[in-house]
DNA sequence: GTAGGGTTAG
């Protein structure tokens, strides 16, 4: 007789079978599988091997529930199957036996193998399939399957198939396989059903239709906690967060109560915002209902979300108060403090990741190269960048290479940034000729600047933001007509400069200020308070800078322009507001400029008040006259 | 057997 214990003592069987022998690994590992006709399974064995006598199938399913619900190593499944000769064309037999290898999350590859000799295979041994791929890293033949199912065979799809054949449509991005999908679904009357409606809001919200999930959603008569999550996730992934934190009250009208989830979604959606006073009452929402230290994901968006407001204090104060960190709570705190313009500290914390024995992740290496490029650490950047492949096997993205760019660029070393391009392995995006175009801007360097340029132009015709830089460039070199140029260039092909707003938060309100707004009630208060700062700032020794605007317009005019810019409006408009000494917080969706930059560590002296300004790509810590980004940036 | 989550260069 056959023990549980015997079971647990010939691992090494699978051992050999396994990895021993190429060709097996290879058919296990490919992405890509052949589904089996009929002719395949009329002409193979019937068993895999049958070394010991036949064992009973009803004893073998047991042996194999028993497997699946204690997780032991696949392995040792698979040694008993071997070793007993598991008739697995037994459609049962078979079914559990890929049952208890989809529970396990084992290679799909010997999932595979498996199917394709079960004689008759059922619905439910298709859809444990297509749930194996759909949770694997490779979903895609998962809708391989589908299609087989569906044209060479007599099972049809029943309620279980569909909710794991979207999410792996929704993983692969595949619309119009998506939409078919839902059609069928349609027909087949599966829409009415719970799991299939969140499963095609999840698939509407990853493909970036948040309005059709919206929509969906609203039609919905039935919505539980998991619709609620999804919708309101999908708008919070899809930069919309204002939406995700309307959803989220009405969830509350409704008297649904939030869970992890849902808490995950929101932090983030005020993260994004950088509405920290509403993160803050999420916060306490969070600690009143003890879902910190008891859930990581939600410990890691707080982390987060205090990063992403500025508050790196608070964000240290998470990472050292609970009780479990991930790979992901080091790497949110470290990519925080290179934003936030503390990369000396992020190098630091690195190592110590390193200490605890935690292996970093691609991400980590962005935050550590981004900490190293914005504060001019370049030799350390090198350094890490080399350490990536060598020491963790990370083969580095088109992102690390940007970082890189980024990195020689801001250092002022031009000639070897492009050589850098030029060699790279990988072949230069957009983004990478933006980031070496944004380094001439700041160094002045015309010349590349304008080959860049027009490489960018062949890329990615019509970025507003690579008008912006060029102009910049040219008025830094007070060449008007070409500053000109650019400008008709943009009026005619239709290219719109981003208008530039700034957000501050005040009492339970978000204000938003666009440049040279008066639409504001307080308008007149924070304009008089504007003439007052600049009346002061040149007591300091204040000269506005004006290269940074887009137009050949006298010199007075300019600054007018400047002074106007929404960033100032909003520190003035705080300034009237706020108690002295209050720390001022403002989110920007473009970069600081560099006149902007010079009047706030001067207001941040003059007034005594701690500035913290979240531009599109970092964090500036304005405080006693200086700035935490050391002007380097 | 069924659906949903956090971190990424400019």
């Amino acid at each position: 007789m056959l023990s549980k214990q015997f079971l647990f003592t010939k691992p090494s069987l699978f051992f050999f079978f396994f990895f021993a022998n190429p060709s097996l690994r290879r058919r296990f590992s490919s992405s890509r599988h052949r589904y089996p006709t009929n002719a395949d399974r009329r002409s193979r064995p019937t068993t895999i091997v049958s070394p010991t006598p036949y064992i009973p199938i009803a004893k073998c399913i047991s042996l194999l529930q028993f497997c699946a619900s204690s997780k032991p190593k696949l392995m040792q499944i698979h040694a008993f199957s071997i070793r007993h000769g598991v008739p697995i064309t037994d459609p049962d037999m078979g079914k559990h036996l890929i049952f208890a290898i989809v529970a396990l999350s084992a290679p799909m590859g010997y999932a595979h193998n498996v199917f394709s000799q079960i004689d008759n295979p059922n619905i439910f041994t298709f859809n444990t399939m297509i749930r194996g791929y759909a949770e694997s890293e490779n979903p895609r033949p998962a809708t391989e399957l589908y299609r087989h199912m569906r044209a060479f065979s007599s099972v049809k799809a029943d309620t279980h198939s569909y909710p794991f054949l979207l999410k792996a449509l929704a993983k692969l991005t595949a619309v119009w396989e998506g939409e078919m999908v839902h059609s069928v679904v349609l027909r087949d009357g599966f829409e009415s059903l719970v799991f299939v409606q969140n499963a095609l809001l999840h698939l509407y919200g990853c493909f970036g239709c948040v309005e059709s999930a919206h929509k969906m959603f609203e039609l919905m008569p039935q919505r539980d906690l998991v619709a609620w999550n999804t919708v309101i996730n999908g708008f919070a992934l899809n930069g919309r967060p204002n939406e995700a934190l309307v959803l989220f009250r009405d969830m509350g009208f409704e008297g649904v109560e939030p869970d992890g989830f849902t808490m995950v979604s929101m932090l983030s959606a005020c993260g994004e915002l950088g509405a920290l006073a509403l993160g803050r009452r999420a916060h306490v929402y969070v600690l009143k209902v003890g879902l910190l230290n008891s859930n990581l994901h939600a410990n890691n968006a707080l982390l987060d979300l205090y990063a992403k407001c500025g508050s790196i204090r608070d964000a240290k104060k998470v990472f050292n108060e609970v009780s479990e960190r991930s790979v992901v709570s080091w790497t949110s705190l470290i990519v925080g403090l290179a934003i936030n313009g503390f990369g000396k500290e992020a190098l630091e914390l690195f190592k110590e990741l390193e200490n605890e024995g935690l292996v970093p992740t691609e991400i980590t290496f962005v935050g550590v190269l981004y900490a190293c490029s914005h504060c001019g650490m370049v030799n350390e950047g090198f350094n890490y960048f080399g350490q990536m492949e060598e020491k963790y096997g990370i083969v580095p993205r088109i992102e690390h290479y940007g970082c890189m760019i980024d990195l020689l660029g801001r250092a002022g070393l031009m000639k070897e940034a492009y050589e850098y391009i030029q060699n790279m392995p990988l072949k230069p995006n957009a983004v990478i000729w933006r980031t070496l175009l944004g380094a001439c801007t700041i160094h002045g360097d015309l010349v590349l600047g304008e080959f860049v340029r027009s490489r960018l132009q062949q890329l990615e015709p019509g970025h507003s933001g690579d008008y912006v830089l060029l102009s910049n460039l040219y008025a830094l070199e007070s060449r008007w007509s070409d500053v000109q140029k650019v400008r008709r260039a943009m009026l005619r092909q239709g290219v719109r400069k981003t208008p530039g707003y700034s957000l501050v938060e005040l009492g339970n309100r978000v204000f938003e200020f666009m440049m040279a707004d008066r639409s504001h009630p307080q308008s007149e208060e924070a304009y008089a308070k504007l003439a007052e700062i600049a009346s002061l700032l040149r007591l300091e020794g204040y000269v506005p800078r004006t290269a940074n605007v887009l137009a050949d317009i006298e010199e007075e005019e300019k600054e007018t322009a400047l002074s106007y810019h929404s960033e100032k409006i909003a520190v003035a408009f705080m300034l009237v507001n706020t108690a002295p000494r209050t720390p001022i917080r403002i989110l920007k969706n473009l970069r600081v400029c560099v006149d902007c930059h010079v009047v706030f560590k001067l207001i941040s002296k003059v007034y005594g008040r701690e500035i913290v300004v979240r531009d599109c790509t970092r964090f500036h810590h304005f405080g006693n006259g200086s700035c935490s980004c050391g002007d380097y940036w």
